[in-house]
DNA sequence: CTGTGTGCAAACTCTTTGCATAAGT
DNA sequence: ACTTATGCAAAGAGTTTGCACACAG
């Protein structure tokens, strides 16, 4: 699930139409290297300063907010205030763990959606997230 | 959908344990009178401060809190920092509009959830959310 | 009376913004 | 060179906390 398969940052970003600045290519590298990831802006900043790829929390959050919209990440809401981005663009949905807030994909097919209801009138269903809520076995 | 029922607002919360005060009273009150609610701690606030109910947004997010930890309420995590509060305990999933953020249930049958995969080892689940976001026809 | 709840304002967390500096083409 | 991105620190939204006063039992 590591395998990590090298990636071009910069011709990703070219790609999407940003310029591969420095701070973004270290960021499109450590998203993307790795297998699908579900990270926090916080958590991927402390880990570009680990890894001697300085850059300041705000352009982490314009860098991913830039790949979001250009369709290479996609937010997913837990709660509270923070936002995680999955790696993973494609539709398939998520175990969130409560006990250390961490967020997996789910193994697509494993979950069936059947009949989506009838969105009210006027109205498009553009996305279904479905979160599977994890805690502790036995924990209330 | 909104036949007012009548609520004794004093005996849910004793029956929560929680000790009926005039503030809690109100709120429960605003909440649980019509039927199945969205709410986040804000609009709360609003309308009771509009019903003349002075509270305080602490007192909202206080009892919002301990009615949940109760069994009364539920918490919808949508995104971004708003927290969502709904009348509706039972299992059942959401449509979210992205136009006006509002939220509102989906009827209960209408949706299946085919096969639960089965969670990572100790772990349970403990909960699904299912949350179907809604744009205007059209938009992409 | 006694203890718990309330209100206020300040603290906190996560995120966004403004503006001078630095980097990309 | 000219433009766009970055970094910093300050502002912002939503939520929480601490402490004095008020209310419920």
């Amino acid at each position: 699930m590591s395998e990590h398969r090298h990636i071009d940052g910069r011709k990703m970003l070219c790609d999407a139409g940003l310029r591969p600045t420095r701070q973004r290519v270290s960021l499109a590298e450590l998203l993307f290297a790795p297998g699908d990831r579900h990270v926090t802006a916080e958590q991927l900043h402390e880990e570009a300063l680990r890894c001697d790829m300085p850059v300041s929390l705000a352009t982490v959050y314009n860098t991913l907010h830039q790949l979001t919209q250009a369709g290479l990440l996609r937010e997913v809401a837990v709660e509270g205030c923070k936002t995680y981005f999955d790696t993973n663009t494609s539709n398939h949905f998520h175990f969130f763990s409560e006990i250390d807030g961490t967020l997996e994909d789910i193994p697509s097919g494993t979950i069936n959606i059947g009949d989506l209801p009838t969105p009210p009138e006027g109205m498009e269903i553009s996305r279904v997230d479905v979160l599977v809520r994890l805690v502790g076995r036995d924990t209330t």
